[in-house]
DNA sequence: CTTCTGGCTATGGTCTCCACTAGTCAGAGT
DNA sequence: ACTCTGACTAGTGGAGACCATAGCCAGAAG
């Protein structure tokens, strides 16, 4: 039952606090962010056209033409990222055309820079050709960026000095007994 | 064609420098990183594998398990995983029982953390419930782990100071003057 | 009014993802 | 040798992702 001799293992993964360790007890399909995120964003079609938006994108030709994607896709997906309040809708027009939408990302959707950095930045580490591609960099002094993570006490945390653990353990221990999952 | 005036738009999204303005000459498919790291890592089974490996599993019952995934699933992206080179499989035997393997994170799968600490981060703020879930933090001071962006002379960069480029672009440019142009 | 163009939408087909239910197979225990 | 368990593998089938082609419809141009 008791993993504790765990902790020992070499720190190439999270270290596990509490009752997390208990790992089997925490199947439960919704607790991981991880998999409410994917949900949203986690076809291929939803982060390519995200990439496009964050990359300038905003009119529907754009956004298929720019990833490749088929017409019936991109509207599909526009749909339900708008649905997901990742993008808007914003109605305009220019002189001599009709009244369209282009779409911009919400609040939410710029959230997702993060992700985006994070996988340019994992994408680069694959290559073999470091003379192609795309590159994000600060504006101001035209140094590349990269995703670092820190605690919110402002550590660098690598991942040897990251851990995992339940949010609300009692909250959880208590569900654990009932026989009732919600969601 | 000169979309110069969009540098002036509302900094909600990536500045374009150099010739990246021109986005649509640049459609093609294998240059931005995103879409390599998604060839790889992009569908669910792979990250929810990937998860529970963070997490510290190792076995394949423990994988199949805590995922939520069927066996075959788990197998098959477990088989795709190290054919590219993200997990590692190494034969051990405990006491009784035949010999198997055990799976474990390369160094190119452990470079996978940030997108995993951006995806929770991102899917906390989706969150209705915010009793339950899980949780990643610094194991020194238990604080929370987030994802910054940083340039490679250590500003933190927020998305309103960020900027996208060709990597090369002399390189590039020349390439698009050759008959493989598209479109 | 008619035509034309751009922004979608609808239909049909293929391919991949995934669950579910077996089945195989190595080797430890007896 | 025989059984049993755990680690896969194979087959089936459904759902969703994606592409390609064609169609629809609003409004500007003529």
């Amino acid at each position: 039952m008791n993993h504790d001799e765990g902790q020992a293992e070499s720190a190439d993964v999270l270290e596990r606090l509490g009752a997390f360790s208990e790992r089997d007890e925490w199947t439960a399909k919704g607790w991981c962010r991880i998999e409410r995120s994917l949900d949203l964003i986690g076809t291929r079609s939803a982060m390519l056209v995200v990439r496009e938006l964050f990359y300038g994108g905003t009119k529907f030709d754009e956004l298929a033409r720019r990833t490749g994607l088929s017409e019936a896709v991109v509207a599909g997906r526009l749909k339900q990222l708008y649905a997901d309040g990742i993008v808007d809708r914003r109605p305009y027009q220019e002189a001599g055309k009709r009244t369209r939408d282009e779409y911009v990302l919400t609040e939410r959707g710029r959230g997702l820079f993060p992700i985006i950095v994070a996988l340019v930045q994992w994408g680069e580490l694959l290559g073999d050709d470091h003379r192609t591609g795309v590159e994000l960099v600060h504006r101001d002094c035209e140094a590349p960026l990269s995703a670092h993570i820190m605690c919110a006490n402002g550590h660098e945390v690598p991942l040897d000095q990251a851990a995992v653990r339940l949010k609300d353990e009692a909250y959880v221990t208590a569900m654990r007994t009932r026989p009732h999952g919600s969601r």
